[in-house]
DNA sequence: ATAGGTCTTTGACTTTTGTCAGCGTTCGTG
DNA sequence: CACGAACGCTGACAAAAGTCAAAGACCTAT
């Protein structure tokens, strides 16, 4: 530990803990108090020392009892369009940071797969001390127009939590089945894969599967194969791999091209975390949550009255 | 929720989460903004929002590493008793309830002693929304020269953490051995004392068998019998129950009339924090911690070089 | 040895936060 | 229905925290 962050070390647990007051931990420190001052929002900055709010706020709420009723789920935060006047688009990823942050116990090991929604998340996330914990990433790369490749999205969450980051050295999606098949069951990618069943959380979107969908416009298909997808049945895209209606695995060539977290692997994981922040994707998150593939989710308001008008609409016909 | 809980949950999101300042979110709320800072006190002081610090500077020593290597012990910290001015006596329960809350997941079972140290431990435990923990009582009751008595200090803790406690309705000892065995078997004691198994930490000091001990003053024990079992073998006491110098439990009238914890299943609970305030004490720690008693523990830095001394210089005897 | 760079520290100033008496509202009670 | 207690809210002031330019410390390369 150098000696300057003895010193950030020393003030945080004096000021926090013991809630001097600035100028006291200065004087003790011997040390001015603007020093103490930059030296406690470093503490902040670096996790150091950690100012969580409980998320109740978003889970403590008629409708996301109901929805966690009738879709059978863990846990729903429901993100409100209107009551505060936050801009609802930079809301979302502050409640589903907040959220995956409740849901990391100490020792953990975590997968996150990758798309707007994580990297948004990645971006805004606090910085925290969770020592022991493990952030895998789920699938393959690719290029990306946004700031994070998907490795870079992993090593981001992890160096904020303070976690390590492993990252998976492979393209999402290869030219040939043959290779694709081939670098699977190289030792250290299968291993990886493999390693993903030991997660207790994983975090992730669902991807749609329009023409200007997330895996056209990262280039991993062109709008022409997707829009073939769409009408051979697919239904959304979970970790880079096109599901149906149900949330099946889709046998197609793309998915038999991709490199990922086997999707019968994923459904074991205890604690899925599905974050959805566009309206457009209703049906892939039916499918998604048909698919087993969720148990926390964190939704608009309005996306949850639709998937509860949805499950309604189905109870009568099952039950 | 109450409708002024709401608030508070908002204006506390609004500061903390999106660091927007107290005129700001008063103004989002349309409420005063002193008003917005006595919300955000009663915040924190519930537990809302929680604040804390890493105890890295505790454990982040030498000393510390060189413990946790001679006695096998997974943790340790060490509260320095002359670097900060700090008055050592009172830091100790403070970092102890840092650690203890580092070291709770959520959903975690927890067993709690009592003694002085775990007292003072529920007197400044901070507030938490640990939603899902549940904080049982290890030992059974007795009057007590202090503000809480063994079942007031297991719901202390478990009020301050918002989690469960439970209490476990039996006197610490019993008159005759017959009546505490039958009590032992009663179902409704034997289902809790069983259930301590499903702990996944528990928090406890050991006792001294001084016969100014804590035993003693709690009139479990006179002064004589505590000298008779020190005679006899007496090493220390845990959980109210007396162990040899080899941490064994001690075949003696007081363990036999004894409702508590059983040792052999303390033994297995994965993690066992265990807390030492006093130097005198030293004898009965070694004891504690040779019967497999400590896997993480918080002691002074003079008692740390005394622990040290102590195993280095058994280390060749074995080695 | 010294110039030039980076990182710390500080005093002085500004902004933000904490506090508290007093006012208004609500709610339970006689 | 009137009364008082309890609680929430506010404005004004006091206290504490944040900020920043400038000075100083420290390191490195020439």
């Amino acid at each position: 530990m150098r000696s300057t962050d003895q010193i950030m070390h020393k003030a945080a647990w004096l000021y926090y803990m013991h809630g001097l007051r600035q100028d006291e931990v200065a004087k003790q420190l011997n040390i001015s108090r603007a020093s103490i001052a930059t030296y406690l929002r470093r503490a902040r900055e670096i996790g150091i020392v950690n100012i969580s709010t409980s998320t109740q706020l978003f889970s403590d709420d008629v409708l996301a009892r109901k929805l966690e009723d009738a879709l059978s789920l863990d846990a729903v935060w429901i993100v409100p369009e209107d009551r505060l006047a936050i801009d609802p688009a930079a809301e979302m990823p502050v409640v589903a940071a907040a959220v995956f942050l409740e849901l990391i116990n100490k020792g953990d090991r975590i997968g996150v797969a990758w798309g707007r929604t994580v990297y948004h998340l990645a971006d805004i996330m606090p910085y925290a001390d969770l020592q022991g914990v493990t952030v895998v990433q789920l699938c393959g790369n690719l290029g990306a127009p946004y700031n994070y490749r998907p490795d870079q999205c992993t090593t981001e969450i992890g160096r904020r939590l303070n976690a390590e980051g492993i990252n998976l050295y492979a393209p999402l999606v290869l030219s040939s089945e043959r290779l694709a098949s081939d670098l699977r069951n190289e030792p250290v990618i299968r291993e990886q894969l493999a390693s993903i069943a030991d997660c207790q959380l994983v975090l992730y979107s669902v991807g749609g599967i329009e023409s200007d969908s997330h895996l056209v416009r990262c280039g991993a298909l062109t709008a022409e194969e997707m829009q073939a997808l769409g009408e051979s049945g697919a239904g959304g895209v979970i970790a880079g791999q096109v599901i149906d209606h149900e949330g099946r695995w889709l046998d197609c060539p793309h998915n038999r091209r991709c490199i990922s977290a086997d999707l019968e692997i994923i459904r074991t994981i205890p604690k899925r975390m599905m974050v959805v922040e566009e309206d457009s994707k209703f049906q892939p998150l039916v499918a998604a949550i048909k698919g087993g593939f969720v148990s926390h989710l964190v939704v608009t308001h309005s996306m949850a009255l639709r998937l509860l008008a949805r499950w309604e609409a189905e109870a009568p016909r099952r039950g």
